[in-house]
DNA sequence: TATTTATTCGGTCTATTGACGAATTAAACT
DNA sequence: AGTTTAATTCGTCAATAGACCGAATAAATA
């Protein structure tokens, strides 16, 4: 174990593009030896072998081993360290808190999780700090080295100051300073992103919807909602707010109180909106959604046709998101949207509802996908932290209005 | 007038990057000094003199005077020369054919417009192709000069392959590979981009919503459309078909044969819509949009009850954009949409429907949108042909996940 | 021996720094 | 008032450092 790894020092801009790139090849292509790497990059042996130097002595990258067999000199072979940087990924849901550890290189090194303590508020940010110490100290490394954390969590979480403006499954979270309270706790900068995105996030890295560009992810449990990708980036919203599909104005009158309320599709494909139309259709005493679909299935004709009327429902979402975005695949998410069943009518209803036929899958990573999310992004960061190019990358902004500008 | 300006010789990255920002703070500042230009951009004077040198070589800069009543030496003042470049922006509605002219420092330098050649396909070219050399030659200009062309179109444009998919509007153009031949036409490199999309970016430009990361533009005229803007960004969807709201499943089932064939929200807010209904409410004879409005401004109860009808079902629309994109700010726009009596309903019946409340404009620029927008896009793609940096990708791609990733 | 890897050396390109002359205004002095 | 001096700013020159590449060379191995 050594030294915690001091950020990397001052560089020009040229030896940082050199340093971005071989850190990208490491990523994607180790064990790999120097001179491949300079194949790869395009760069000198020369400038290859310095990067590789000053990669060695941050303790980015270790060495791994030789080749042979081959005609000529042996290799030597390098991959990134694990003592590179750790990230961690947090799924603070309503009924179970999950944590993940990785490494600078992506590996996936340990996950657990627990219940949710239920008195939310700071009792749920001590639990997450107990828990994210004991996950980094069974696997051989510190709270102090972990580099980048990323939180998820409903609600919808404002992009720019990162505060959770509506959470109303976990109490006493909105009033909290999150981001500074679990920053000083674990000692590493935290980021918060709205739960759904991430699973979204975590479909698009490890599960069903890889090498995508054009990708909405519709959750559909206790609530429901969306997640959006667009040009291979996150759709935010300028607040934040982007897939709160509960208020969508579909299944019901918009008008009406309880649609104001709650949201107009929420109050009919909501948890309680299911119960209460499964009900009011005479249906038996049921206290879970799991429960109508076990009537469905055993021949309860009240409790599929609320099923199906919750599938209608959710075709339209999904009819109204592939006209508005044209995504390339839609995955079904949540306790509710993925189940293959009800993912299979959703898909046939969408057969007559768009013109256009988009792929359905439901998600590979079920209540794994926030936290794999969660990683991702806390990758990203540490990944941009140290190789970042942010002010290049963009386009030249053009210039505004002049004031005399021609006609005829 | 001097020879044509020739393409940049190759340069290293590092100086690229400087060039680009001094490019950059000509674009926003000029005319602006040497010694300004270094403090702007951070680089010494050395290289600014440098750089300047290189750009005056090139025709891309010239000299326009010096400062005075200052202390100390006077300086030499620079502005992005004419000679740079020149874009043309196209509108190729299906009424009215627009083309517009700008150099490469984003004035626009004229516009001019006439009447779509009615039998379309090729015969529109021929008239784009007439008319672009017109208006160059009429500017001291010649087309030869000419280095970026973006072209408005309504339909769905394939954004990898910019072929023309659906174009119900302009005969025969769907069939005809537009950006080759009017590439070879005109002599340079031709985009085609959907009217809608290039409408809104117009208005980003020089419109009512500059300034602005997260936009939606809904237009409403003969049909129904939507321009996304998220993050800074242009959403065209996998297919470029995102925006295409007609089938949003709103205002009728969308099931019946007329919502599956024109889409079930363009079917009643369509001017075919519209006119259906009012016929069918038993409406005096008509045959525009507009003469319905002049009724119902004049006194007509069943022309406000249509137009009433058509505004709830427009806010309904923006009420589910705003649920799924969370933009700042919608623009209306369209023969119909940028009226502002009829904006006004559209935002009073967004009070009660949205639980967030979303500015609503209406459309500055009318029918220039398109080409405005398009002069946009032709400046951009010039800016990045001359300093792109795109192969400093944005993010550093997360590698695939391993095969033995561990679980605990 | 042929081939491949890794290192060393020299050359080029770019950017920065500091010094300097040129040009101009402001202030001081006769 | 007119002239001289100081201060300030602009742009260039020369020296230097960082980074890259290519060629030559040494090392290792089938």
């Amino acid at each position: 174990m050594t030294l915690p790894v001091p950020l990397p020092p001052v560089t020009s801009v040229t030896r940082q593009l050199s340093r971005r790139s071989v850190f990208e090849a490491l990523l994607h292509r180790s064990p790999i030896s120097r001179a491949d790497l300079a194949k790869v990059t395009g760069l000198s042996k020369q400038t290859m072998s310095e990067v590789i130097d000053a990669f060695g002595q941050q303790g980015l990258v270790r060495q791994v081993g030789r080749t042979s067999g081959n005609v000529g000199r042996t290799a030597l072979l390098y991959e990134l360290s694990p003592e590179g940087g750790h990230v961690l990924g947090i799924d603070l849901g309503a009924r179970r808190l999950t944590v993940a550890l990785a490494d600078i290189a992506g590996r996936v090194l340990a996950e657990t999780d627990e219940p949710t303590d239920n008195r939310g508020g700071a009792w749920a940010l001590d639990q997450i700090a107990r828990l994210s110490d004991r996950l980094t100290r069974d696997n051989h490394t510190h709270l102090s080295r972990i580099r980048s954390i990323v939180l998820a969590t409903p609600g919808v979480v404002n992009p720019r100051s990162g505060a959770i403006e509506m959470s109303p499954n976990i109490t006493g979270l909105g009033h909290l300073n999150v981001v500074a309270l679990l920053g000083e706790k674990l000692g590493s900068p935290v980021v918060i992103e709205n739960d759904i995105n991430l699973a979204l996030l975590g479909e698009i890295w490890h599960g069903c919807a890889q090498n995508v560009a054009n990708v909405a992810f519709l959750a559909l449990g206790s609530g429901v909602g969306l997640g959006l990708y667009a040009n291979g980036q996150l759709v935010r919203g300028e607040n934040g707010a982007a897939g709160e599909i509960a208020y969508l104005p579909l299944g019901g009158d918009p008008l009406q109180a309880e649609s104001r309320l709650q949201g107009c599709l929420e109050y009919q494909v909501g948890a309680t909106g299911v119960l209460r139309r499964y009900r009011e259709a005479g249906g038996s005493e049921v206290d879970s959604v799991i429960q109508v679909f076990e009537r469905a299935q055993v021949g309860d004709p009240i409790a599929a046709q609320v099923i199906g009327e919750t599938a209608r429902l959710t075709g339209l979402a999904a009819a109204a998101v592939i006209a508005m975005v044209d995504p390339q695949l839609i995955v079904l998410g949540g306790s509710v949207g993925a189940r293959p069943d009800f993912a299979d009518q959703v898909a046939r209803l969408l057969l007559q509802l768009s013109p256009r036929q988009v792929e359905i899958r439901t998600s590979t990573l079920g209540r794994r996908a926030g936290v794999v999310g969660a990683l991702s992004v806390a990758l990203s960061r540490l990944h941009d932290a140290f190789f970042g190019v942010s002010e290049l990358a963009a386009s030249l902004p053009l210039p505004p209005p002049a004031h005399g500008s021609a006609r005829q």
